[in-house]
DNA sequence: TATTAATATTTGTATATACAAACAAACTAA
DNA sequence: TTAGTTTGTTTGTATATACAAATATTAATA
């Protein structure tokens, strides 16, 4: 059935969250070459992007829980694609030499989803709701 | 910090589930006083309006997979909120009296949520928004 | 300096959701 | 009628995420 057709197709909770599944069940398909989850591989690439990157910043980009972040990395470690060192109450968060080797087919992915989410719904038509969901986004209580 | 000005506030796979988290959050604040999460709030006022409506025309509804639902009607079986009988290969979930007395108090919950996030983002822009996600939804693949 | 408060991170635990497989029933076609 | 296929539902299992509490460290204040 259409989401418009759906008694909730009004309500906001209903209409985000059914458009979420389908945005990161789309998005892991054009991760799934990597082998990692959407949000794993956007984690993994603020690391190669700047290496030593701490969690908080990471939660702060991600607009993910602490907690969250922190499995997030653990998975990471798992792979051997970042390392962690602590200082003091302080974490940094580096890439392996595999993770870096990993970088563009890490972007070739990120482009594939791009695509693939542009020509399904237009290239201006995503990037103008990309900018009105950040603007309600920042209205939203925290 | 604000969601424009995360590394990836131009990527709908984390725009999508960012606000999908930020609703969902919202969502149950306004339906803890009925000790329910939304989804199960959801699925139950389905069933109030519905007596006897089958699973696979909740998942229509609500476009979720059918072993999600088999689990929200499981929870609200547990709650005494509905019962389920099965002939054949059908099932019918039905509200229980405990339930229809708990619908005005529902309704409440729903009208409380649609003012929380129409008084922070505006009717209009909320109605706007709300048939644009659906538009985008009904693109993507199922 | 000693005590308190704030900050960064991790852990324990709970939850919603999904996928794949299992199962049962109903339909179809030979 | 029987074999095969489709349909509706449930189970087993895995995952991402969050909340609350625990921990550790630094900053502030009295």
């Amino acid at each position: 059935m259409k989401a418009a057709n759906s008694k909730y197709c009004q309500c906001m909770y209903f209409t985000s969250n059914a458009l979420a599944r389908k945005m990161e069940k789309l998005a892991n398909k054009s991760w799934k070459r990597v082998d990692l989850t959407a949000s794993h591989a956007y984690l993994l690439m603020l690391v190669i992007e700047e290496p030593g990157i701490q969690p908080s910043t990471i939660v702060e980009q991600l607009l993910l829980t602490p907690s969250t972040i922190t499995r997030l990395i653990e998975k990471l470690e798992e792979k051997k694609l970042v390392t962690r060192t602590t200082e003091g109450k302080l974490t940094n968060v580096y890439p392996t030499p595999k993770a870096k080797k990993l970088l563009p087919e890490l972007q070739e992915c990120l482009n594939h989803f791009y695509q693939a989410y542009s020509t399904i719904l237009g290239k201006e038509e995503s990037a103008r709701m990309a900018g009105n969901i950040n603007k309600l986004i920042d209205k939203l209580p925290v």
